[in-house]
Formats: structure tokens, sequence, C-alpha cells
DNA sequence: TCCATCATGCGTACAGTGTTCGCATCGAAG
DNA sequence: CTTCGATGCGAACACTGTACGCATGATGGA
């Protein structure tokens, strides 16, 4: 093995630098969506600022002249990865398929970037990026314009159900990732284990062998779980609507 | 500083435990508990095999005979105090007290121990310790007595608020307490930045103008916001129960 | 009583982490 | 042409989780 992997021996001898054509030349955009990608690709533990700036072809302190802390670049991939989220304009006449869409929209970000998740859990939503004040101002643009007594209570019983379930979602699908197995020979395996755990306890022995014996497609039974939580919540906001 | 604080002196002398009088000789469920007491006091990022160790006057790989690796530890903290969340029995007369009173508890442990909406939402709810496991086993004899015709559907609706309030607060609170300040403090300190970036926002604006004018505690506030999304949850719920 | 066995503690080491510091380089401005 | 400020980066520091092998002390059989 050579002592070193040297990114570019011969380009910088006749071509002075050559950021323009190919690369993009460290900036603070690149190095967020090259982040984003590693994440998406690897998972959360899987970034480092090292393994980070290998990817783009630079050192690995090069990073922080862009970035002050690592803490910043993930608030930065947070508020990125955050407009993605689409949130139907105000005047939708039909709120509830108007909150629906708002909040699958949510879980399928959350799905697509299951380290979304675990950076809110532990970091909250105080982060203020534009993209994030933008959601939540077409949130409470969206809630208002239906009428709700409390717009703001409104918001956090969907929103936190949202947040609760696409959490959920997304730790059990890193797992199941993480085993390199399909969603369904992953639960075919941890079967034998949970029914063994579940031994004792009347209910949820009755519940496993039940999904057991179903077999629909376990992303359609998400789905459907989503669904139906929200249209409780739905219904119990419509309640509060009309009076 | 005496080599360690021992939550309960008095009891586990005469009681039950049989160690050797000074040193609680490394066991298992010493190595949770410190984690625990660590995890508590100063945050999930502040928890390390080397402490922990130090806290026990241990080297740091003794921890190994007992605990296979950090992240086997960290499962083994969450099912512990996952035995400190109260659901009530099945047979109560008023589900919706009861089902209040299931998920203040979760709120009330995960807001007492922060941390551990961190590890849930990085490794999800897979983990089939025994009280995860009779959590759920209660929450599930709990439901299917009030008679819900999905009860698990209702069940994973209810927690998923609940995880989902639970997480954002107990983030927020890690957040403020990061800062040294207390809540009114740091809320009072943020207020300009959180004004300024919601320049051009005139919902957030708004509700921030609000927030401001409202010198309501902030403890107050939250648990008013907890229990309102509650109550729409159930009162969706309710809906599906009567019929 | 003596010896073999085995569980437990721990010192050392390795590969990796985020981050700081000072030095080199290089495009642009004066 | 010279200066200067911005940018990249190698080395280093204080950590981290954990594997490995050695010491030690208790235990149980002969």
């Amino acid at each position: 093995m050579p002592p070193r992997t040297e990114p570019n021996p011969i380009a910088s001898v006749w071509a002075r630098e050559q950021r323009s054509p190919d690369q993009p030349a460290l900036s603070r955009d690149a190095i967020v969506r090259e982040a984003i990608a590693m994440l998406d690709a690897d998972g959360i533990e899987a970034l480092s600022m090292r393994k980070l700036g290998a990817r783009l072809n630079a050192g690995a302190t090069s990073l922080y002249r862009h970035v002050a802390t690592k803490d910043e670049l993930m608030e930065l991939a947070v508020d990125e990865v955050a407009a993605e989220i689409h949130v139907p304009d105000a005047d939708a006449s039909d709120w509830r398929a108007a909150v629906t869409e708002a909040a699958a929209s949510f879980r399928t970000t959350a799905l697509r970037h299951r380290w979304l998740s675990s950076v809110l859990g532990q970091a909250g939503l105080a982060y203020l990026g534009p993209n994030l004040m933008s959601f939540s101002e077409r949130l409470a643009a969206l809630f208002t314009a239906v009428g709700f007594p409390e717009p703001s209570g409104a918001i956090d019983a969907v929103l936190s159900y949202t947040i609760g379930m696409s959490t959920t979602e997304a730790a059990w699908l890193t797992t199941v990732a993480r085993s390199g197995e399909s969603e369904g020979e992953f639960i075919a395996r941890l079967m034998p284990a949970a029914q063994q755990a579940a031994a004792g306890h009347a209910h949820l022995a009755g519940s496993y062998a039940e999904s057991a014996a179903t077999t629909t497609d376990p992303v359609a039974l998400r789905d459907g779980k989503f669904a139906y939580g929200l249209e409780v919540v739905l219904d119990g906001l419509s309640l509060r609507l009309t009076r």
C-alpha cells in the first residue's frame, strides 16, 4: 500500500487549479449537499468530518472554513431537507385534504431522510432556519384560514402525532436496513423472539399471532396505520371547528 | 466528595443486598443504575464508558464483563426507565381518565429522563425488554377492555401523539438546560432572534408577539398544550367507540 | 490441604472522532 | 509587482468504544 492516497497528483502540476470544471470548490452548499447524501446513504453514525472531507476531495479540517462545527452542519442539513416538506396553500377549500397532504409530506421526507428524526429528537425544533420557518408559517396560515379557535393548539396536535409516528417508523426502518434484509424478511426473523418475549402477555401474544397470520405488505400496513391515526386526530379537530 | 452517592442507602442494606458492605461489586444492575443517574444528570453525550467506570470505582473496560456493548447498556437503561410508566388497570370505568393517566405518565418519565427520546428516536421500539413488553401489554389490555374496534390503531394514535409531543418537549428542555438559564430567561433571550427570523412571516410574527405578551408560566403552558392535543385525540377516538 | 478452574477486574493498545493551530498557497487589489 | 486576506491542509490534542491478554482471588474437587 502506498503511504498515502493522493487525490490529484498530476492535475495540480500542469493545470494549477482545476476547481472550475468538475469540482465545485468546497462551498458551504456543496458541503451540506454531500453531507445529506452521506446521511441518506449510510445513516447518521457513518458521517464524520474526515469521511465527508474525503468525499469532497478535501482535507478533513478544510470544512471548518465554511462550517463552524459539526452540529451547525447538521442544523444546515435539517433546514435544507425541510424544504422538501410541502404544505398546501391556505385557501384550500378542503382543509382535511390539505392537512393530510402536509402531514403525509412530512412523513415522506422523514422516511426519505431517516436521520432527520434522530437529529430533531436530540436538538429539537429551536432551529430557526429559513426553510423550517416558512414551513411553520405555511402551517400557521393554513390552520388560521381554516378557522380553528386555537390554531397553534391544532397545529401542535397534528404535528406531534405526525412527528411521533414518523420517528417511530424511521427508527424501525433504520433497524431493518441495518440487518440487510427486506422488511418482510426481518419481521419473519424477529417473530420468534417477539413471540417468546410476549409469553405471559395475553394481548401481545394475540396481536402477534394475528399479525403473523396476515400476509399484507408491510409498507401498506404502515401507510394504513398512519392514515388511521391521522383521521382520528382530524376528527377530533373537526369537533372543535364546527360549533 | 465521597466516592459515590447512593440513592437509597438504608433499604438495600438490611433488605436484600448481600454484597460486601463498601463496594457494590460491579453488577449489571449497578452499572445500569449508575448509567441512568449520569444520563439524567449530565445528558446523553456526557456518558462514556470511562466516566461510568470511574463513577463505579472501576476501570473503564471492566464494565464489558457485565454488558456486551454500550448500545446494549442503553437498551437496558431504556427498559429500566420504562418501568416508571404507569398504565392503569384495564377495568377502569372511565377510559378517558385511564388513557390520560397513561399518556401523562409516559410524558412525565420522558421529561424526567430527557435522553429517553433521543435513544428511542435512534433505535426505535424494537427493544423487547420485559418492562417495555409489559407496558405494551397493559396498554393493549386497557384499549381492548374499552372496546375499540381497532385497538392497535387506537394505541398507535395516542402513543404517537404522546411520543411526538414528549420528544419535542424533551429536546426543548435539553436545549434550555444547556444554556444554564431558566426556561423563562431562555425564552426571553431567544425572542429577539426568533422575531427577526420571523420577519416576513405574518402568522409567525403574530404568534410570537402574542406569546411575548402573555406572561404565563412556561411549564403550565406546556402542560396545557399537551392536554389540549390529547383531548383532540381522545375525542377522535370516542367517535370510533360509540357506534 | 493443595491444586486446578474460572469468573472478574484492569492496563494497554488500536482505530477512530471533533476540533485547534500554524503554515503554505493563491487570486485579487493597490 | 507587491501586499493581503481568504482558503486549504498536515499535525496534534483530548477524547471515544472496544479487543486482547494478563493478574488475582474465590471456589470446589481430590
